[in-house]
DNA sequence: TTTAATAAGTAACATTTATTACAAAACTTC
DNA sequence: GAAGTTTTGTAATAAATGTTACTTATTAAA
């Protein structure tokens, strides 16, 4: 077999049918930490499927103000990139790499008749649509009824989650980009944080107790 | 045929033996002004199509505090009631009766069928999607890169839009309540829009120059 | 028409977040 | 290890939003 992750990370998923069709006709892309993966308004014409790594789905506005909403894993697809593929329109997110990553790209058309004749997929493509939608909930509520504080500790949480270790390399840079504030105000809540004893704090580190 | 409401808002959507099987098992709700059509956590076992009115699409926190997200219009569905009816989950919104409105509620199995083969259910529902994502970005984008008073104007803009009428029957009390924010900042930003003669102010009413 | 209830106006103050500016610490490079 | 660069710490201040408390205006009810 062509692709292990592909079996490993969707044999669950998929039927064998659909998955050698999808190793088949599949481009396999790979993506270094930080490389976008793909830009605001650029056109879509692939279905990702993560095979590995992580990846950041961004916001921006007018003024390059950037905003995380959620990150991708293993397994997952980007609802965004259907709605985009379906209607040819153009990406209204930013997709970067999290860490080192590794994507199956599916051309549009495949998809489209799969989502007619394969039941696996349209459920697969309805629950993605599902997690996201809850994603976006969630996203808009730690906007519109968190603090700062908060919102700051659920990042530090999830991201120990993702990576299944306590330790997080970030600068705090990265940080008050991806909650869409300044530096300065996270440095502040980090050292508060620290003070409380919920985290100890190095140069590029941060770890969670 | 049995609904007028039903061929005027769907039949250029669906085709003519769908729309008498929505007509046939559909049943007609009716809701008044501030009626509460599903509330957060209850069971949904069916899809509305909105027939007639506006619905409010709204998220509250465990402080009770409510945000809105976006407003449901005649022809449209609301896709949480999807994911949820897919999963057999519970409403993780409230919507609400914005004004008088009529809904057709359809029962799940046949929306599963039809999903299966009927190629204009199953764009309507991609569409579907597509719009509400759209607009849960675009409720990211306020909550996250826009100030009070841009968030307020915006709403006043988009209440004269759907309501097609410059004149906005409210009471400052509510629109806090959508903004999740508090009724002295939203009687203060109005003051000062109508120094600036952008609107005019009156009990119960706010009007659009 | 007086009274009561509701809605809106506004001042004073508190809190949260943002900004500016600079110093100290930790790494890199030569 | 000296010099430069990057990252973090922190104080002072500004701006935005939230809260409290009270007044005034408008409408509804008695």
């Amino acid at each position: 077999m062509a692709n292990e992750l592909l079996h490993l990370k969707f044999d669950h998923v998929f039927d064998s049918d659909l998955i050698n069709e999808i190793d088949k006709i599949g481009v396999i892309r790979t993506f270094s930490k930080n490389d976008i993966i793909i830009d605001i308004n650029q056109p879509l014409q692939y279905i990702p499927l993560l095979l590995s790594g992580h990846i950041k789905i961004l916001r921006e506005d007018s003024d390059g103000n950037e905003l995380l909403i959620y990150f991708l894993e293993a397994g997952e697809t980007c609802t965004m990139s259907l709605t985009c593929c379906m209607g040819t329109s153009k990406s209204k997110i930013r997709a970067v790499a999290e860490m080192d990553s590794s994507l199956i790209m599916i051309p549009v058309q495949n998809m489209q008749s799969w989502f007619h004749n394969n039941e696996g997929w349209r459920n697969f493509i309805l629950e993605s649509y599902q997690t996201r939608f809850d994603e976006m909930l969630e996203a808009i509520d730690n906007l519109a009824f968190m603090k700062m504080d908060e919102r700051l500790y659920k990042y530090l949480i999830n991201k120990v989650k993702l990576h299944t270790s306590k330790t997080i390399i970030a600068k705090h840079q990265d940080i008050a980009e991806d909650l869409h504030t300044s530096r300065v105000v996270i440095s502040r809540l980090l050292k508060q944080f620290e003070n409380e004893k919920k985290i100890k704090l190095s140069r590029n580190k941060i770890e969670v107790l």
